[in-house]
RNA sequence: GUGGGCGUAGCUCAACUGGCAGAGCGUCGCGCUGUGGCCGCGAAGGUUGGGAGUUCAAGCCUCCUCGCUCACCCCA
């Protein structure tokens, strides 16, 4: 296997038949529940222009600064990226082609790959599915509130409901930047107690050493300045609306004081759904991630469009409902097989496929292989319990034979009853 | 980028202290020429991830390298 000359490429794999089933079974059942609560679906492409994403998720994240996978085009004129996020396509998308002529909000949603250059590891893939969501064109909280309901409703209908809805403000252009002093000044006055990175992103990034691992960090930061005392009236009352509409749902929420997020178009609401993990394992894994992103539209042009949105993780829910032993996931077996014995009766099995498939019965089949053996064989594995066989001297008669395979009784029936006799049986 | 673990047949894994590379499952064939499951027999499938070294002898020891994986960072 290693010595086979190529592979997938490092933290990038096939999705194989066996996981398609729960690839589709989350995909129907976004599709329905985004559809009901008014989403309409879009695509846009793999690729952007790599500036795009730095000039909206922020220079200074490490999206931006070393996970982007980018290529430039044969003129050489211009660096495109490999999407590495949803968010700023749609508002790019959202721009050009003028939606803010539509009746506001324009509700969205979206499922696709998006890719990121790191270190892979478990639920974590250079090359991800992801499916989200974006209300564009409305700042009242009631959309962020119903942003995190959607997905917690696709979350449970998917059988995952240990969830766990993390929610924080980080303010906006008016109070955030008092916040992130008040918070440099905090952290300075900390400097023997934090770790090497968060020296680091007390510069370049203040608000990411909140949510630092390091346990000398998190003591640290018990005395920290937290963001809410410093919210401005429109953001205070933005994030009480927000709290005031999910209890009303009787979602439960943590308000955590130390949540931000990664991305630097974010303002007032940010959250995350997790999960515990299970049993031996301690954590949490995280689901989905969302938040509002206010300023995001100004950075890409002149129209405001303030908006709020929420992504999560294909490969991660999968992996739950994997681990779960996930029922209803869709199944592609046949309920009848043909078989076939001789070249006459091939060519009538052909004809047959048709006839089945006209009639809305799914079928299988062997044709390549000749040996009757062979061909029951196939169909015992693939659980089918009827199976149609013709041979030579059925195909001279016109008549074929049925045979069920729980019981191994056959019956001759005559080719213009087949179809009336297989619906018979497959009550 | 920084650490730990692991690379043997398509898959899951054996192989003592360094001593003839094996099993189960799967695939294909035969027993049974037009009848599946169970059983029996057989075949195909490996430069033990790659390279170098030590040794009479390396899957096993040493070094290098590639790949996978887990964790950190960060995130979905």
């Amino acid at each position: 296997m290693a010595k086979l000359k190529f592979q997938s490429p490092s933290g990038m794999h096939d999705v194989l038949p066996q996981d398609q089933i729960y690839f589709q079974k989350v995909y129907r059942v976004i599709e329905k529940m985004f559809d009901f609560y008014g989403f309409e679906k879009i695509d846009t492409p793999i690729l952007e222009s790599a500036d795009l994403f730095s000039r909206t998720i922020g220079p200074n994240t490490d999206i931006v600064e070393k996970e982007m996978y980018i290529l430039r085009t044969r003129e050489g004129k211009e660096a495109l990226a490999l999407r590495p996020e949803g968010t700023a396509p749609i508002m790019r998308a959202y721009l050009e082609h003028g939606f803010n002529t539509f009746p506001q909000p324009v509700k969205l949603w979206y499922f696709g790959p998006f890719f990121r250059h790191e270190r892979p590891q478990a639920g974590r893939y250079r090359q991800f599915w992801q499916f989200g969501c974006e209300v564009l064109g409305e700042k009242e909280p009631i959309v962020d509130a119903q942003t995190i309901l959607v997905t917690l409703n696709i979350l449970s209908e998917l059988g995952i409901n240990n969830t766990l809805v993390k929610i924080n403000s980080i303010g906006d252009e008016n109070c955030r930047g008092d916040y992130k002093k008040a918070l440099v000044k905090f952290l300075k006055s900390q400097k023997a107690s934090l770790c090497r990175d968060c020296l680091r992103r007390t510069k370049t990034n203040p608000l990411r050493v909140l949510d630092c691992k390091n346990e000398k960090c998190r003591e640290a930061l018990n005395e920290a300045p937290q963001i809410i005392d410093f919210l401005c009236n429109e953001c205070h009352s933005h994030l009480k609306g927000v709290l005031e509409y999910l209890e009303e749902l009787k979602v439960p929420y943590i308000l955590d004081p130390f949540l931000v997020r990664g991305l630097d178009y974010y303002t007032k609401t940010v959250f995350e759904i997790g999960v515990s993990k299970n049993d031996e394992e301690e954590g949490e894994e995280v689901l989905a991630g969302g938040g509002r992103y206010d300023i995001l539209s100004k950075v890409l042009g002149k129209t405001n469009v303030p908006s709020c949105g929420a992504a999560a993780g294909v490969e991660r829910i999968v992996f739950l409902m994997r681990k779960r032993r996930m029922e209803g996931v869709y199944s592609p077996l046949s309920k009848v097989f043909i078989a076939q014995i001789g070249p006459l009766a091939k060519k009538k099995g052909l004809v047959i496929m048709e006839e089945l498939r006209k009639a809305g019965i799914k079928a299988a089949e062997s044709f390549s292989k000749d040996s009757l053996k062979m061909q029951l064989s196939r169909a015992n594995k693939l659980n089918i319990n009827v199976v149609v066989i013709i041979g030579q001297k059925e195909a001279l008669r016109d008549v074929l034979i049925i045979r069920d395979m729980e019981t191994g009784k056959q019956a001759e029936v005559g080719f213009k009853d087949m179809v009336k006799e297989i619906k018979k049986r497959l009550k």
